[in-house]
DNA sequence: ATCACACATTGACTTAGGTCAAACGGGGGC
DNA sequence: GCCCCCGTTTGACCTAAGTCAATGTGTGAT
């Protein structure tokens, strides 16, 4: 189900095929190599490891190179914790400790993951040498926010049938996008965690799931799933053809 | 209601406490002054009037000086859209803007607003020159990312009355931050604003207010409100005081 | 191989808040 | 000054999804 990944030596960052996706629209190589001298070895986690906790000194982002992981508010209760998002390969995290210099919540492995850790600060003066470096950075940022308030439009507007599918959706371009199957592939979150990120019930998502089978959307089986009719899954998300195609041409 | 401005003359920003309080902690004079250079003409605007429009394309991040304005992504109908956010003076707009070039909503003025224009190109270029104007940036940005996801959790997992104390405490810590009453004020957005914003029907806000009237823990006439128990209503919210001094001091 | 446990499903019932409908009231335009 | 219209309030009713409870099921530990 994980690939096998060589652990062993440290990964060069021009044999990731995820730091130029992520970073490094517009860098030449020189630009590159100079990135790659600040990457601090690759760190291999295990599911439920922790990589920073909330109120943590902040120090780095970090890049999912293969696993994934999720952020989340802690609440009072362990149950009545709020999880912010999930992050899958060539994704950033981080970005929300730099206002206070500490993060603003727990980040958690949920199956065998591998990051790369980037120290802010050599990020930073890098990026001052770099204009496009910088520009790059501004670029994440902003997409972050884009995204978040997708997301409350979600929450605020959508009902639960709606954000179930929005979910695979937005979980399909994603895969896709870095050279997975957008029709086939496994969920490494549980329902309850799915249910806590839609603001939902577990019960909810395990009755849709049902319902989509039935209705020969996907084919769903525990963690893994098979989506039969992306279109119609677009559609009853909500995603109008035109939406789509702006995100699509965003996030490539 | 609205203090007396003098339009005629372009404000300079030394004179305005806002650029500093958001902006140049951190800075010395002679690099503000060098930021006051590339703000554009303060503009004027009225109820109603559009700020930018979704898709446009980006030039410029807005700082509101007077007044506010409110970001929505548009739906189908017209009272489908969504309200992203409301933005009060001191607070800056645009920075969705900058990832795919174009605004990613509408921002529309709610009263008559007199916001400043930072063109985001002279921006960057500037703070290459001076480390911490990046590094506030940096900042601004990543403020931004903690609020939304903190709405997510408002939004995911409080009851209706939790999210309108929740939001009434907001506005409250926001108008204290730049010297207006924390008790007293009156919102420029309508109840059918408040209650697209938290995901609520207008009804409920409208029951909602009238009973934490009756309750005693607030006084409201049409748009005026005045907080007779700022700490009920804290509580209420479910900011424990942990969370609300850590809060204060990040937004101080 | 077996056990135990955490995750998942399914059904029955409850409820917070949405929807619909009707009445009210204040401020801007004439 | 009057009227109209939009925003607001209030009441009655409805429904989507939550809660509770019971039952299944795959996985990892022993």
């Amino acid at each position: 189900m994980n690939p096998v990944i060589d652990f062993n030596s440290k990964l060069a960052c021009k044999s990731c095929s995820l730091l130029s996706l992520c970073l490094s629209t517009g860098l030449n190589a020189a630009q590159i190599s100079q990135l790659e001298r600040i990457v601090k070895r690759t760190r291999l986690l295990h599911r439920n490891d922790i990589l920073f906790r909330q109120d943590e000194t902040f120090h780095s982002l970090f890049i999912v190179k293969t696993g994934s992981i999720k952020t989340f508010l802690p609440g009072p209760e362990t149950d009545s914790e709020q999880i912010i998002g999930f992050y899958l390969p060539g994704e950033f995290l981080g970005f929300d400790a730099i206002q206070e210099q500490s993060y603003s919540c727990h980040a958690q492995v949920l199956e065998t993951t591998a990051v790369c850790e980037l120290p802010f600060d050599q990020l930073t003066e890098l990026s001052h040498e770099i204009p496009d470096l910088q520009q790059q950075l501004f670029r994440l940022l902003s997409k972050e926010i884009v995204d978040e308030s997708r997301m409350l439009a979600l929450l605020n507007r959508k009902h639960a049938e709606e954000r179930l599918a929005a979910f695979l959706a937005g979980l399909s371009c994603r895969f896709q996008r870095r050279g997975f199957s957008a029709t086939d592939f496994y969920l490494s979150m549980s329902r309850g965690e799915i249910s806590n990120y839609l603001g939902l019930a577990v019960e909810t998502i395990s009755r849709l799931l049902g319902r989509f089978q039935d209705e020969g959307l996907i084919r769903v089986e525990r963690r893994h799933i098979q989506i039969l009719h992306l279109d119609r899954l677009h559609a009853m998300a909500g995603n109008d053809t035109r939406t789509q195609k702006r995100k699509q041409a965003s996030e490539g």
